[in-house]
DNA sequence: TTAAGACAGATTGTTGACAATTTGAAGTGA
DNA sequence: TCACTTCAAATTGTCAACAATCTGTCTTAA
């Protein structure tokens, strides 16, 4: 729920009202507070917020750059619907994103990031062991593996589309299509594999199966919606 | 100059006065007329497009979406710097993106797409023979074929991100480091054993190809840059 | 001479009001 | 009954003024 790890902590003050809105509201559309394809009404929000209309607008406008609002001229805001497709589509981004995110955290190779990733994985394998095998894959466990790959990647432009961009809309789809996950004990042992070959700076190998991992995480979706 | 084919044809009216604000300041900044690294003075662009503050804001705030501002809190925005670095990091994320892009290209392979493709590739060679080699893989036509490839893709999350973001910025770099490339009858060749494997259905060959191509391409950048 | 602090000017953040556009319903005619 | 037009209410786009914050300069004291 708080996020951990997924907001940068830096600076909780000297935040603009349209920042502090903007985080709100995105909270809200990712937790489904907002229904999915509802309609935006400035006014409204702006008086449930004792905010102006322009301090709002302006958050707005950063969510539909994240891609959880459209706007259209003279009309207004929707947040987004949620769909098969769509989903299938962020997939096959992620899928060469951190993909190349894996093949670059192995070309790397910071003692940092490799002592962090080890000591994450010890957390979640004592996690999981403590809770039978059903708890590792859910969203926080999942998404601290993948966040932290990312970073390791020290590429900002790839950083800043994962983490500020798409996984947002990842989130999303988690809470509202209810994506706990039964591959527990398997997707420990595939972030295990990827790690070793991050270790072992083998880049084409990393990449290759965290390519495989995001995979087999999207059929396993794909199945369950049918 | 006109950007032909790259930005949406659709609609030329119906748009807000901060939409033309926005579409003029992305070419000013991109054609490098408002330079790199500078400072962004709200009252002053105001004034210069007899705008109102808020209108032009809301301009700088597509900007920073788009990466080509950084805004901060009570400071103000500026254009972001040009870097080596920022370079190459667009270019492993293109190889990433692309790459799959032509991977799904090749498992659609709707027949529009091939034969525009194919039509594509003609006016090139054509345009190739008549001006001796050198004039092909100017701006404008490697453009054209790497925004065909990843409209085929079908997959509007990757065109948008492709299409709508990253290819602005690299604009932003071939116009102010001047990246007419020595690569003509090369990228040619490239680009033609590219469109063969796309019809040919074979999208892991596809997306192999494609991520050498642009491998090369970011190879011989950092060749120039040295 | 240097460093810390105060101040003025300028810039950004925020607001409420006005103008332009859309939307939906009521009304008219065939 | 249906299609088209008219119109009013609501919504969005735009603007200019006010408040909060930063930046650079000047002063002052050690």
């Amino acid at each position: 729920m708080a996020t951990i790890g997924m907001n940068v902590p830096i600076r909780e003050a000297h935040q603009s009202l349209a920042e502090r809105l903007f985080l709100t509201l995105r909270g809200e559309i990712v937790e489904g507070r907002i229904a999915a394809g509802s309609k935006i009404s400035e006014p409204e929000l702006a008086r449930r917020f004792n905010a102006s209309r322009g301090s709002l607008r302006e958050a707005l406008m950063r969510l539909e750059s994240l891609g959880l609002l459209e706007r259209r001229v003279n009309v207004g805001a929707r947040v987004v619907e949620l769909s098969e497709r769509g989903l299938l589509e962020l997939y096959e981004v992620r899928e060469a994103l951190e993909g190349m995110a894996c093949r670059l955290a192995a070309e790397q190779r910071s003692d940092e990031d490799l002592v962090a990733l080890r000591r994450m994985l010890a957390g979640h394998e004592q996690q999981e062991e403590l809770q039978a095998g059903k708890a590792y894959f859910q969203p926080e466990g999942d998404f601290d593996f993948h966040f932290r790959i990312v970073q390791a990647s020290k590429n900002d432009l790839l950083i800043d589309t994962l983490c500020n961009r798409l996984y947002y809309r990842v989130r999303m789809y988690r809470y509202q299509l209810g994506m706990a996950s039964p591959r527990a004990q398997r997707a420990f042992r595939e972030h295990s594999h990827i790690i070793e070959a991050i270790e072992a700076g083998d880049g084409e190998l990393a990449e290759l199966l965290m390519r495989r991992h995001i995979r087999a995480s999207r059929q396993n979706i794909e199945n369950k919606l049918r």
